[in-house]
DNA sequence: TAGATTGTTAATCGATTAACAATC
DNA sequence: TAGATTGTTAATCGATTAACAATC
């Protein structure tokens, strides 16, 4: 009953990105950066990034800047990744065996438990050492790995009932890569993915670069 | 030198939106459509649908709305999606194989001509129709193939000299789901689709929910 | 014509940048 | 201590919403 100030999305969507960066610092070994130095970096300006992290908690201190470990460590507990979560995939195709292979999720405490899929030629089949399971098994699973994510990587036409069923069953947010908006409950968390979005953003800016 | 005022990025991105749900309105047959009843159905207010649309001229009519069908082609102007775009697909991971097979980006227009990978393994096998080639032969396909999209799924560290390398040669813009900034010149259009920063995103959410 | 709904101007709200006192 | 740089307030800029005259 504290916080109360709500944090805009805009920064919101920054701060993977500080994250980002000062992994790399670490990697490289510094120890200690000023807004100014983050800032040149980043292309961005040092006031949005103090007024950023000023948001969470004075993290730096006067005529020194800000210690990089100190502040990634701070920038991952905001972002929930101090901590790991339970994930499935919906959707054994291309792109949820991309995000089954990829061990970048793991790295951060994404933690994939299954796969699904209702084609029944893949049961049994494996992506890594995950086996293929059937959309039979999806409720028990949710409930009894208690997962936290799905990541929807199935066609449109199938993504409102998925959601609706993985919701039920207990999972507290979606990853989207379905094409559709899901119009769930005001309370569950939905991030989105839409990649031909994505593509046609692109396309519009080569369209209007060449007037 | 008509077209001076800057369109925002937010009105940018919400454009492939619209785009979308005109669309699924022509498949159930409606016809005209006012700004009104289009907010309720977007969850935005009709305010920003009509200006969002007014800073690409009046495409409705008073008293009567919005003709359903003139409107999404002339959006699809806007997007630069009313003629094609060639494509090339560096990486032929998991997730380089998700864009090849998805028949999404070649029904608006965005033609996959080529699949590159550095992975000798893979030479001379195939993805869909497509022959998987080496990157040896990357700068002149996309000189003789007129190549104006390239697609980065690679790792990382290789991402900033490919996209050297395809800039050079001659793609226009860069659709990067390499996890890194480019820093190439101002000239060359680059869109990131990070997908762990989405993830992070998504995980803020839910920790910051509980509270 | 009367009613509906746009196009557009004005008002509000929010986000970014600038400035500087506080302080390490 | 003097210099550097934060944290934070104030100023500016931009985006969203409200309102309504224009007009189909």
């Amino acid at each position: 009953m504290e916080e109360t100030k709500k944090i805009s999305s805009a920064v919101i969507r920054r701060l993977p990105r500080y994250y980002r960066y000062l992994g790399e610092l670490i990697e490289s070994g510094v120890q200690r950066i000023s807004s100014k130095e983050l800032s040149d970096k980043m292309k961005v300006t040092a006031s949005q990034i103090r007024q950023d992290l000023n948001n969470f908690g004075g993290f730096g201190q006067q005529g020194y800047g800000y210690n990089v470990k100190y502040l990634y460590d701070e920038i991952s507990k905001i972002l929930g990744i101090d901590r790991t979560h339970n994930m499935i995939i919906v959707g054994a195709g291309n792109l949820g065996q991309a995000l089954v292979n990829s061990g970048d999720f793991a790295k951060r405490g994404f933690l994939i438990k299954g796969v699904f899929d209702n084609n029944s030629a893949l049961k049994n089949k494996k992506i890594g050492a995950l086996e293929i399971r059937m959309m039979d098994e999806l409720t028990a699973f949710i409930r009894d790995n208690e997962i936290e994510i799905a990541a929807l990587t199935i066609p449109k036409q199938a993504a409102k009932e998925v959601a609706k069923t993985v919701v039920d069953a207990g999972v507290k947010a979606i990853w989207n890569f379905a094409h559709t908006d899901l119009n769930l409950p005001e309370d569950v968390i939905v991030e989105n993915v839409h990649l031909s979005e994505s593509l046609m953003r692109l396309s519009y800016t080569i369209a209007n670069k060449e007037e």
